[in-house]
DNA sequence: GTCTATAACCGGATAGAC
DNA sequence: GTCTATCCGGTTATAGAC
């Protein structure tokens, strides 16, 4: 059926458009429910009021649903971000607001997280977040990392400054690894390491900025530089 | 059938041991040639001349099989280096070694490592390397690293010395996961990598050795204790 | 009681009709 | 774009052989 001589603001594919969300908004809660290996594509076509075959139709597999639950987080970090930084000035409270609500984000997650990270770290999965594939939000997080820096009044060399983005989206994905494999009350062990580890953070960046560090600073720099291809 | 009246020094599971083990020895010779997805457990059983019951009565799932191999590298590279650092003295000698080994060792394995390393990021999984099933492996892995560091001829504070097996550890676990990631020919980044990176870590242990790095050290020190539990 | 073999079950994924 | 009908492979149940 064409649109033909309908004078409706939305184009042809909104339905299209509202199934899909369906099914995703739908995929979530259940992982969110029952985790994510219980939750079956079956249950999900069910409860989302379409067939399975449909279900495979939007989403190519189930780790695609993954994928784009991985979008959505970043989105909404993002915006929570700008939101938020343009107060903050010293980059211990930048960073330390930016890691913790990443997790805050994530954490209605947390029982199926595990299963994300279990396909992210196969190099072959396009949920690896060095895959081509993760690119794109890889790159749109590195960026948020450099203007949590750029924003701050903290002063650094040149050197270290253009290779810091890179380095605290790796510190990032640490901090999610160990937040995975916390089983603490309200994520209290998580939280104390992101204090911490924020704190010396800064404080090795501040060390490594020390003229007579200029040496050992190289050495790690091209380190990086070389495992970044 | 019983042994009864039987001189043989071998006991009564003795084929059963073969058995076993040649499941095992198909599996991984499999693994290799196809992969770990594409190598059935029914192909398993079939070319190793079994029931496919029979290979689910000593190896309760798929993943036990990595288990077991998991056990056998440890095993291999325990003897190695046991053999060969015996002529070592230098610190950034014998870790050099000991990583170098490590990855040799699994190299034959690089196509389906990536799937072992899939499930060893979930929390659930026994393959896991933090979890409970991994912890006599880890320590025997730990332990070797503090024989590495105790055969050299390198000084650093008691506090740093208590702290770096298991430091090490992780060093060693961010390189196999490099290892993965890389394509290169012979695997010629990670061994640049691995060269880079050990020259780095002594370097940094000396320098983390100096009188007035103490506060810093203790700091790095204090947040990886809590990290430990 | 130690092992082996066969026949399901279950859920992710695909093919092809409408 | 949506469905129904299958496929395929990990896993389990179960019946029996030695």
């Amino acid at each position: 059926m064409t649109n033909a001589g309908q004078p409706e603001a939305t184009p042809a594919p909104a339905k299209a458009q509202l199934t899909q969300t369906r099914i995703l908004e739908t995929a979530l809660a259940l992982f969110r429910e029952r985790g994510f290996e219980a939750t079956t594509m079956r249950a999900i076509a069910e409860r989302a009021g379409v067939s399975l075959g449909n279900a495979y139709y939007y989403y190519g597999s189930k780790d695609h649903l993954v994928q784009a639950f991985y979008g959505r987080v970043h989105e909404e970090h993002l915006a929570l971000c700008d939101a938020r930084l343009g107060s903050m000035r010293s980059l211990k409270e930048r960073l330390r607001f930016t890691m913790r609500s990443r997790l805050e984000l994530i954490e209605p997650y947390h029982g199926f997280a595990a299963v994300l990270f279990r396909s992210a770290a196969d190099p072959q999965s396009p949920l690896n977040p060095f895959s081509a594939e993760s690119r794109p939000v890889r790159e749109q997080a590195t960026a948020l990392l450099a203007r949590v820096i750029a924003g701050s009044n903290a002063h650094m060399p040149e050197d270290l400054g253009a290779a810091l983005p890179n380095l605290l989206w790796v510190y990032q994905m640490g901090l999610v690894l160990f937040w995975i494999h916390d089983t603490s009350q309200g994520r209290r062990r998580t939280m104390q390491l992101v204090d911490g580890s924020v704190d010396l953070v800064v404080k090795l960046i501040g060390l490594a900025s020390l003229p007579f560090m200029r040496p050992v600073r190289r050495m790690v720099l091209r380190l990086v530089e070389n495992v970044e291809r």
